[in-house]
DNA sequence: AACTAACAAATTGTATGCATTTTATTGTCG
DNA sequence: CGACAATAAAATGCATACAATTTGTTAGTT
């Protein structure tokens, strides 16, 4: 038999600990849906049965309406009355609304890592735009995208506020389809003006110009936007 | 059943699907649960059976598990693997994170308001901002409280952005306890310079200067959250 | 007497069942 | 032949019931 090991309990008797749980077994059916509406497996507005979810969780409907309500909050699904739940479709204007929101949140982030970034943070990102510079010399569009992502990210953790990261994780997910194919679909010439404007951040950053480095990341950010739109109104002629 | 007033903070969730009632029961439920907890009628860190919630509201635990789940995600509660729900304590830290991505939202509202508002909305804020120097000049605090709320409050309806509403209300519903008393105890001095900021956010606003408003904004927020944080410390001694 | 271990009560997590509302089908009328 | 209405099927909303985990209490041992 497994002996306890009691002084092992006595010393964790920290009362504000972040991060002590997380292994919820719930959670975990709220993050396999996320994951299966943002990576876009369910088609907008098509109505989903909650049976038909159950048995594709192998649970009951009780957790999966508590997931949903979750999702619901968080903007991803809508729930009519008494209708159900269905994949919020993304107008137009709630494209250009978050990706706006999204810019904020970024341009906050921006600012705040200029109060406190490291140089070895610095260093860091610019090792990461660097090779960033090299996927775009060779035209992988793929590489490029993972790399920006990467250093959007690096940038708001860099702002070292977990409550922004939170919110920006969550505005992400809800454009992140959207923002796949429209980063693949992007013109050549706004590729390179990315790339420009990537290099201004970079420039900001390095002499911790927050309000600066704030205006940049928003009007990038609205770069984003534009093209974005024009994507979804390519793809999507409503 | 008694007809509820549908309250703007909970527009969060909710589907805005246009011609369709929605008196949802649940909602009610979620609000009445969200305004308890914001209000301060429970204690941070105290452990609040399910059951005591239900019978408080007359539910079962179904819809109640539901909503909890909600203002969870919301970062009102925290909710423990198998030991309930808490109602979110707020650590200094997360004080001041909360105010500086306020400051971020509030800074995009402003940096979007100039692109778009029309000289009626600069008026009636304008409006507002007399009569709230009315109420500093005669030290009413509350009648100042009240219409700097709504002048921010014009300010992120100006930028035309529901995601962007949406989320400045749940970020203002977190740190609500916390404002206001930090208001109310604010130093004479603060006050002051609160007034005087006041004043440069209106001749940016006036000017339509989008990115120096958003400067402003971040920074008026971030004096906001020295003076909450100084309170905090001294209201709550860790 | 203090600490540990086992037991008991309570609480949470999940599943199931019933009432209400919505949606689909079918039969009738214009 | 098409549209409307009544009925049937299905899905949602809520309540209750059961299983698993946690917490509080008590007895035993060193």
């Amino acid at each position: 038999m497994k002996p306890l090991i009691p002084s092992e309990a006595a010393s964790t008797a920290v009362a504000a600990d972040p991060g002590r749980d997380e292994p919820s077994l719930h959670d975990e059916i709220l993050t396999r849906l996320r994951d299966h509406i943002v990576e876009g497996n369910i088609a907008d507005g098509t109505r989903v049965p909650e049976r038909q979810l159950c048995e594709m969780l192998g649970i009951s409907r009780t957790p999966l309406r508590e997931a949903l309500k979750v999702l619901a909050a968080e903007g991803l699904v809508e729930l009519l009355p008494n209708r159900g739940a269905r994949v919020r479709p993304l107008s137009e204007r709630d494209l250009a609304e978050l990706f706006d929101v999204m810019g904020g949140l970024e341009g906050l982030a921006g600012r705040l890592a200029c109060e406190t970034i490291t140089d070895a943070e610095i260093a860091e990102i610019e090792r990461l735009h660097y090779e960033m510079y090299g996927f775009y010399l060779h035209r992988d569009m793929h590489g490029y995208f993972r790399l920006n992502q990467l250093i959007h990210q690096k940038i708001v953790e860099a702002s070292r506020n977990a409550a922004l990261k939170s919110a920006y994780l969550s505005f992400a997910g809800r454009i992140r389809r959207v923002r796949y194919s429209a980063n693949f679909a992007r013109k050549r010439e706004r590729w390179g003006e990315a790339m420009r404007e990537h290099e201004t951040i970079l420039d900001a950053l390095r002499r911790r110009a927050g309000s600066e480095l704030s205006d940049i990341l928003f009007t990038h950010l609205r770069n984003k936007r534009i093209a974005a739109v024009e994507h979804l109104r390519a793809t999507q002629p409503a």
